[in-house]
DNA sequence: CGCGCCGTTGACTGGCCAGTCAACCTGGCG
DNA sequence: CGCCAGGTTGACTGGCCAGTCAACGGCGCG
């Protein structure tokens, strides 16, 4: 079965057609469960080709990460230089993992399942990366709290945390389905984020 | 290896043993990543005794998930009945969260990096319990909001993902010792992830 | 036209590990 | 004291699967 609809025959980019089928296969079946022959057969490709591309099937996935990680870095490493509000940054931040989620939902079920809180696993291996991530939200919170924009009740670490825990959290409910998914929601979200962290939920919000 | 420090020879309970070093192993290594041989030596207990009480590996860990969920389900539950500000809830269920990882992280890192986000494995089987939890959260923040305590710009499924989500990746930083843990940190987090959650990072917060 | 390079193939293997099971205690009871 | 029940033991097996490797083919080049 796997009705692969990727350009059968294209000798060009074997590489890119197993890639785009592990994604599948580790979203469908999660990265454990599933064979390396299952990624080969959703790529139509034969078994060993994987490892002539990929020394190990924990590679293939790194691979994946990375590279999404990586975008996702520059993403926010360019913000964090520009002179906009925090709150138009926080934004920004949240639109690019949301539409990230719209463009491609599999690569990141996998990057939020299998990598971003695999504590014994790949959380490990990519540790340097994610905790960059955090690092540098913390600073735009930081400057934020500097000028005066935001308050200083809580730490620049910590509400790196809790703004990038509330989208991932977001995320894996459309991931398990138990928030509707939708382009409607999708918008929805980026401001829903931003509006809970930044705005919170109180009515009346007064300085303590 | 493994110090077991519980009370060796005692026949009473050789279950809970096995729940309890299972809860170490699956802690140190990953679920996927240890033998039921691991559980048993850290048990200090022979290997098909473990099968004795369970039917399988995966059974274990059902067990350890539903034992601890069950009782935040109770606490969460209890306080929806109670009438007192949203705010003192919300701080009432961070507080129990907190305190459960204080009492055994690796319980609950257990719970959040093989169940909680597991979406091809045990979160999908104990998603009727893990979306209890986020509909009763959400039904608080309803209530909030009908009385005026909160805004009506978020929906409560959504806000009660973002606080939740908050929360737990805030127990994630731990796990993965990006954040720093200790008493001092505990107790603030506490209150961090309410201010946060409810009073927004915003310096002055005014309706728009 | 022949040769060799390299992308490609897929059968095979070595090791690992969940789960089984027959035998072995031990303590309580008649 | 002998016998049974049920907790306890750990060697064993059956299946699975990551990774290997020898062989294949087709394309370009001499």
């Amino acid at each position: 079965m796997a009705a692969t609809p990727t350009p059968r025959g294209s000798a060009v980019e074997k590489r890119r057609m197993i890639l785009d089928a592990a994604v599948r296969v580790f979203a469908r079946q999660g990265f454990n469960q599933c064979r390396v022959s299952d990624i080969a057969d959703e790529a139509g490709v034969a078994y060993g080709l994987v490892y002539h591309y990929f020394r190990s099937k924990d590679e293939v996935l790194d691979t994946l990460f990375l590279e999404r990680w990586n975008v996702l870095l520059d993403v926010i490493r360019e913000l964090d230089v520009e002179e906009r509000p925090a709150r138009e940054k926080l934004l920004a931040i949240t639109s690019f993992i949301v539409d990230s989620y719209r463009h491609d939902p599999d690569l990141m079920k996998v990057i939020i399942v299998e990598v971003t809180r695999a504590a014994n696993s790949f959380g490990q291996t990519h540790l340097v990366q994610i905790r960059e991530a955090y690092g540098l939200i913390a600073e735009i919170v930081a400057k934020a709290q500097e000028d005066g924009t935001f308050k200083t009740t809580v730490t620049p670490e910590f509400a790196a945390m809790a703004f990038y825990g509330a989208i991932e959290q977001v995320l894996t409910g459309w991931i398990f389905d138990v928030l509707p998914s939708g382009e409607v929601e999708f918008e929805q979200a980026k401001t829903f984020v931003v509006e809970t962290i930044c705005g919170g939920l109180d009515a009346e919000a007064a300085a303590a």
